[in-house]
DNA sequence: CATGAATGAGAATTCATTCAT
DNA sequence: AATGAATGAATTCTCATTCAT
């Protein structure tokens, strides 16, 4: 059974997703959720406070994303790679809502705290590519040094561009209804692709 | 000589690429500006017109912007596409201010004559994509036919990314005052790169 | 005991009866109903429907007005006629407040919702006068036939020309503190008496 | 040739017929008699003082109206006053755009200029059927005394209800074009009939 | 714990008028 | 004498939040 707070907290993030935190109305998130305006203030104490909320839930879910699979001593660092960007590629696609939230909030650097959130993220995405890099060219399973930021903007620039044009591509390749879930997995080969070029990375056979 | 009306829309641009739409109040234009509130109805007929005139201006800049490249015949597919894609680089890196505003627009969907003009503007960039490669794969200056979705996400995604994550990027590698300009300069390489791996062209000594 | 809701309604009337619907403010009427001025938007949801809400609550007070006075057996053709005329006139008289605004937007045409009420409401009273005179010229009551719109002009152009003109008759004719009251019973008379005439009406003993 | 201001007035006139003072927007005007909007302010001062100019003209074109009728030697008492009231019928239709804006007038109450200026106008009629009455009972051309008050009503009142509501009648009785012009000949008629009723008039032969 | 009526600050816009030319 | 750009007061309405119950 879900709790009033989180049917709240979910009616709340599709409408940010759809409008943004200023173009969304609490009174119009209470009708959503068929709940009185007042909740809102009640349950998290002001219309801010319950959109912190959100990405307080969303990113705490994804904290131990990646530390697991970095102290994973089964796979060499390829394979590291390719689960990092294939999580986060999943992630993005099924959390849709979230992600454009995000990638607003990106746009505004309005709230400190959600600022400076994003800001940690980002730096650990492009450690974890530091990290992974330079032991994959320790070991030489990679042949070339690219510039970290370049493999971030190209990785993370692929997946959101992806996904935020996927109705214009449909649209213009006259893609059928399973057009989105197939791009996006063929997007993930693209990347690795792409990567495999960038780092200098030949399979094993 | 800037006139008044001009005057208030370069401001009025600065905020709304700070603050999206919905977050810049029409008093806060007018305190920037330091006109009185009113003359953005005055000017304008109303705060979303403004908005819309924005839009327009900055578009109609970029109208005539590729037609010209494709149609000389001094160039082959290559460099036509060099060329598009390194204006386009500048171009975004020059109205930061702008494609801020751009990139909430792509989010948000609501104002339909903005959304029409994205969505024309993308597919703009497709169709030129489709017409490079194709003639240049006719022309057997590219050997590889990628999927021109993929160009698209990796390109305009690539370009975005970096010019939002440049803040985050210049200190997690303690960047210099020149770092900015660099970067995009790198940047513009660093595409090149990925695309002459995508369509399989090798540059000619 | 009276709701907010109500008290705001009838604050309203009197204003805009004295000074019309453009004439008179959201704040002016707060003021007079001693609320804050949001609470006009909260409980109506906007100036407008607020007045439209006025008007239905008078009409409908009224609806029912004639209907059973015609279907009445016990009465002949003159006594009904008598009897709405009647009715009509201690009605404008009692809510002339009302009235003033009834007969504002009769001039405007503004509202197509109201004109829409208004022009039913003329054409209801067009039939009654209609089936009265034709049953009772039938049944030998009435002897001459007049043009109905005759009958409702002066009816109901002496009705509120009373209304309206009465302070400057009771300056002139220097009337005391009861002019008015005895001239709205008066006026009830002298309709009835033009209208034995135009119908060729003769009381029997 | 039609001066500017003159031209100015007429447009005015008839958007305050159409929408009230209140309703009506200097912009408007000014657009209506494609001239700019300071114009109003430059030639009559300010828009109350425009709207007062447009009575005073209007009213002062009455002025002379009756008083050659009653100085007449060559008419009776009947004769007198059939032509002051055929004249106001005549001259209420032709001016059918001012006296609308006369009737919201009345209903306001708000300028106390024209407030005064109404007044007036209403007690001249009082006097002048005050004269012709007692003068044609005093010559025995008259055989009953009315009250002088329900004449008024019932003439002021019978000619301004058929002008407001003469679409409705128009509809309801499915009049054909002329049957604006034929109604406005035959409540005259209409009128005087009433008023040979109520004042005991017997034509001679 | 939960409600919904009520609030007042702030929003965008329209308005009549003024002022420099 | 005539213009039109510019003004700031006033308008209606929406908003997030509070408070009594």
């Amino acid at each position: 059974m879900i709790s009033k707070e989180e049917h709240i907290l979910l009616h709340a993030e599709e409408l940010f997703a759809e409008k943004g935190f200023e173009g969304s109305s609490t009174r119009e998130i209470s009708k959503m959720a068929k709940v009185n305006v007042s909740m809102i203030s009640y349950y998290f104490g002001s219309k801010e406070k319950l959109f912190v909320k959100i990405f307080e839930l969303r990113m705490n879910e994804s904290l131990t994303f990646s530390k697991d699979i970095l102290a994973n001593e089964n796979l060499n660092e390829w394979e590291k790679l390719m689960i990092v960007i294939n999580r986060y590629a999943d992630r993005v696609k099924n959390l849709k809502t979230f992600y454009r939230i995000l990638q607003r909030e990106q746009l505004n650097n309005k709230n400190p705290y959600i600022a400076q959130f994003l800001h940690e993220s980002k730096k650990g995405f492009l450690s974890i590519y530091s990290e992974l890099i330079d032991k994959g060219l320790e070991k030489k399973i990679f042949t070339k040094k690219p510039r970290i930021e370049f493999i971030h903007s190209t990785v993370s620039g692929t997946i959101f561009t992806a996904l935020n044009t996927l109705p214009v591509y449909k649209e213009f390749f006259e893609g059928d209804e399973d057009y989105e879930d197939q791009y996006f997995e063929e997007i993930k080969i693209h990347i690795q692709n792409i990567l495999k070029h960038l780092l200098g990375y030949e399979e094993k056979l």
